[in-house]
DNA sequence: AATAAGTGTTAAAAAAAGTTAAGTTGCCTA
DNA sequence: TAGGCAACTTAACTTTTTTTAACACTTATT
């Protein structure tokens, strides 16, 4: 997954199999997820971390979701929370609402639907952290400036095509890993086809070029996996 | 309602009752609705006006909501758009989410629902909102006044045609950030034609005259996307 | 070793943008 | 109302950026 730290899910469901299915699924899909069997321990899981999103089913013993919502919510105004329920009546959709929820998903949900509801909930409480997102790099001797497009060294200073900005940033980001090709083809082209690969290899070409003054630094490749960028 | 400024939501739908029936309760509800009749007119609508949310039908003449939706987020990555639809299949659930969607509600629905599910998403990118029509820029050693369409330094001062400011105007809201060629054009221009683009591009060369008295201010270009102003 | 698929590199063609100047248009004023 | 002027558009030419083509080389597979 392309994010460094991965993002937190309070579980809470008292369906054992259900439960384990989504704790094992959302952790296959990146996230780091902690599953309670009812609302009290959820409640207290929650203030023991620092979570990122919820997903609370809302028919649990001791404590249902709609009452940890609302308590959740007198602590925390932000964190977006989605119910998981059985029940599709009306009433119960808005008061899910009403105690305070982003969404309300009614079983039998499919998991990919689940999934893309996840994504676009973090998508807007995670860019409030995107602004932290590292734009100076240091790659040996050279400086880069991704927000002015500029490579420089104490020498020498080069201006970066848009295309050549994006894929050293993607390299600089995935520093020490390596850069999917894929991954690269549809986040800078939009979509991987033929000619947009061979055009990212000549970006590739064109960036050696502008590193090779220094012997520390280089772009290997891994064959039909990406690149990677070394600093030594 | 309790904002000072009412949301303005952009609604997309092809059938006249529901549009209208739609956009009569939202407008009750406290909401700056604007109606639509396919995906081209909302795609056009988009453009011209400042939209904090998006309602789209999936299916219409001319242009159908997914596809409207992944062209908006060509420009816009914020934006939350919401889909309905009478299509209740798992497909097209996930090609709405794949398209960039932040909700998904199947027909029929509740008002009600549709309304907390509304409130939700505003929720989350009403902050983000501070576009409260900024009008005075410190743009590097110059001080930028839209309302008096004027650019001026402790030295000099230079009256800006009102292309120029406008263009100048849209540059500072997206400081940091690029301003989309396709939005400048059709919030200034009205729409974006060949020509238009290639006026645009004179006036960025003007503002660049103008500004260059500075060295720390550039205007940069961003291949087929559009402009960033940057102030170092 | 032979073949195919993946990559490295350079050059060309194509598309987008930069710039300056020459047209247009509409409005103000003498 | 003719002329002048300012704002804007269109044209023409240049430069930059990106894509496509061509050919050489490398790695995986059999």
């Amino acid at each position: 997954m392309e994010n460094e730290t991965k993002s937190k899910i309070l579980l809470a469901e008292d369906d054992q199999n259900l439960g384990t299915l989504l704790s094992e699924y959302l952790s296959l899909k990146g996230y780091s997820t902690t599953l309670t069997r009812n609302g009290q321990e959820a409640f207290d899981a929650f203030f023991k971390n620092n979570f990122n999103l919820c997903i609370f089913d809302v028919m649990m013993p001791l404590k249902d979701g709609f009452t940890l919502a609302k308590e959740i919510r007198k602590h925390n105004e932000e964190i977006p929370i989605l119910f998981l329920t059985a029940k599709s009546l009306k009433e119960d959709t808005l008061e899910g609402f009403k105690s305070g929820a982003d969404d309300y998903l009614t079983k039998p949900f499919s998991m990919e639907e689940l999934l893309y509801r996840i994504k676009a909930l973090l998508k807007r409480t995670q860019n409030q952290t995107k602004e932290l997102e590292q734009t100076l790099f240091e790659i040996g001797k050279f400086h880069f400036d991704y927000n002015k497009q500029l490579l420089k060294t104490s020498q020498s200073e080069q201006k970066l095509t848009s295309k050549e900005n994006e894929l050293l940033h993607l390299l600089c980001l995935s520093q020490n890993g390596i850069l999917d090709r894929t991954f690269a083809l549809k986040k800078i082209w939009e979509d991987d086809s033929y000619f947009n690969a061979r055009s990212m290899d000549v970006y590739i070409a064109k960036l050696r070029k502008y590193l090779k003054t220094d012997p520390q630094v280089e772009i290997i490749n891994i064959h039909g996996k990406g690149f990677k960028l070394l600093i030594n």
